[in-house]
This record gives structure tokens, sequence and C-alpha cells, in this order.
DNA sequence: ACCAATAGTGAGACATTGTGTCAATACTGA
DNA sequence: TCAGTATTGACACAATGTCTCACTATTGGT
């Protein structure tokens, strides 16, 4: 099956606990509830997207996290490979949830639903690259843009 | 020999003039000094960086351009394939001026050192891609960094 | 060369996204 | 329980980009 595509196993919120606590964070009330409002997503989230939906918080839970706070914890599990960042079609920043060693990801230009991929082609270009230009190359992005099935125009059958 | 590197043909404010006359913009004197101005960058550089760079005109003329046209001419010059839109390793958006075509590019990330590529090595992966998730795919981002020769600590020796 | 039509401009207000500060708070281990 | 300290939240600030709108300058036709 489709060995370079699919992201099948789900991150819960309790195993972030784990590798939150297991590289000296604190496992507090805000970091949980971003924590769990990020699981939510299954397509990118902007970090703005994520402070007004855990501002209005439909339970009567009145108590504001505060901006700065969710960039933090967004950093945070970003670091731990938890998050990926990724780059939005129109250039903007967002994060995805992620399986560590998930780097690039296909997106749909229209509902941004997202699909990670681990096959990485570029290692033969790197070598070229660094034949021709004596870089010393460490990282690269890659990110694929295109329309999902669902947003994909009918094929005029009627 | 090094055919997938170099960009060795550059482009000139006469030949910028003819694009945009052909696509039908006005050649105005702000678009030309926008345009002088970029050519005169070999590495990537930020809109702001522009802004700044031609509100100081040293030649005494006073006449500032405004900072919303040059975004809207960056813009149109990025349309019209004559400067590339590039991250940068922190994220951040920048232009590069290009030939059309070339749509890769190599970044220090130390000094900005820019190098154009233009072998892209995902068509196989697109196939693969397409095969996998059906999505159409229609644009894809790469960048690569690293560190370029001058920036590259020295080899220890001593 | 002149004119009218209209694309383009510039200034600044505004929006968005992100960072820094710092007193107050809450988590943790003892 | 308590103290130590990581973390928080509110807000100020910075950077980057968008929008508006009256004014200006380019262009094509004459």
């Amino acid at each position: 099956m489709s060995q370079s595509v699919t992201t099948p196993e789900p991150i819960t919120a309790s195993h972030i606990r784990t590798i939150l606590s297991q590289h000296g964070y604190r496992i507090t009330s805000p970091r949980q509830r971003i924590v769990e409002q990020a699981l939510l997503h299954d397509r990118p989230f902007t970090a703005e997207q994520l402070v007004a939906e855990l501002r209005n918080h439909e339970d009567g839970s009145e108590s504001n996290i505060g901006r700065a706070t969710i960039y933090r914890t967004l950093e945070i599990l970003a670091s731990m490979d938890v998050l990926s960042r990724v780059i939005q079609p129109g250039g903007h920043a967002a994060y995805v949830v992620d399986a560590p060693g998930h780097r690039h990801h296909l997106v749909c230009s229209q509902c941004s639903a997202t699909v990670a991929f681990t096959s990485c082609p570029i290692d033969e270009l790197v070598q070229d690259l660094i034949a021709d230009t004596q870089f010393q190359i460490h990282d690269h992005m890659l990110e694929v843009f295109g329309l999902c099935p669902e947003c994909q125009p009918p094929t005029n059958g009627t």
C-alpha cells in the first residue's frame, strides 16, 4: 500500500504531555488546552486561528489564554517535532500536527487539506548542488500545492 | 560541468521595461527606479529593504516612492516572472531577480547569497503523490538552505 | 503638441502577525 | 504545606503588508 503518503498513527494529547515533561516542560492547563485544540485540526492552522478559537470557549470558561502563550507553546511543540511549521500557498506560516520525521506536505490550495509525505527526492540534487557550488547544505523546504479530490471541478460529464 | 546551477544571462532594466509594456503596464518613473534598484541586488531583498533604499536617495532627489507602490510593483514584477518570491531560512519572504523559468534557490543561511537552479527532481514524486492522493498538483515550492563557501567555518587545520 | 481618459501614485490609516516585558500565578518536588 | 521557579497574561511594541482616495502623470488619438 501507499507507504509514501499516509500518516496513519495519530498522536494523542497524553502522548504530547509525556513528550512535554520528558523535555522538562511543565504540564500546565493552558498548554493542555492548546494541545487539545491543536489536535482538533486535521489541516494547517495558524497561530491566530488558535488564539481566536481559545478565546470563544463555548463551555463558559472565561479564562483567556494570552496570545504570547499560544505563540510560545506552538514554538515549543514545533521544536519537539509534535507540530510542523508549513508555508501556505499564499506565503503565510501555519502549523500541522505531525508525527516526528515527516517533513513535507501536499496542501490543497482551496481548502487547505493536507497530506504529509516522507519521501524526499532531493538527495541527488543536493549532491549536484554541493559539487557545483561548494555550499554546505543543511536544510531544505519542500511544499507541494494542488487541489484535493473534493475541491477539483467535476469532469464535465453531466 | 555545472549546467544546472548558474544564471548566466542577467536581465536589464530596458528589457524589463519592454516586458512591462508588453503586459499593458505603463512605464512610470517610480517603476523604473524600483526596477533599477532591484537590479542592484544579487541576493534576495525584502520589500522593506527597497523601501528604505529608495527613501535615502543620495542624489538629492527628494521624491519618495510610497510603500504601497513598491509592494505593488514587486508583485507585478513577480507575476511577470521577472522576480521570484523566495522564502528565507527564517520564514520571511523576499524577492530575487531571476530569469524566467528558474524556480528554485539555494540560499546561504548566513549571508543570504543565493544561487538559482533549474533542475527539479520532484516530477517522479509528483506522479507518486497523484497516484496515492488523487490530488491535482499545480505547484510546489523548493528552497535549499546551507552555508556558502565564504561563510563556512575554516576546516580546523592548524 | 494638446487633451481627455485612466492607470498609477503617495500618504497614512489600518490589519495582521509576531516578539518582549514584567508582575502575578501556578506547578513541582521536597 | 511550602518555597522556588517556570509559566502566564496583558499589553506595548515592531515588522510587514493592505486599502483607500484624492491627486498626478502617462498614453493614445487628434
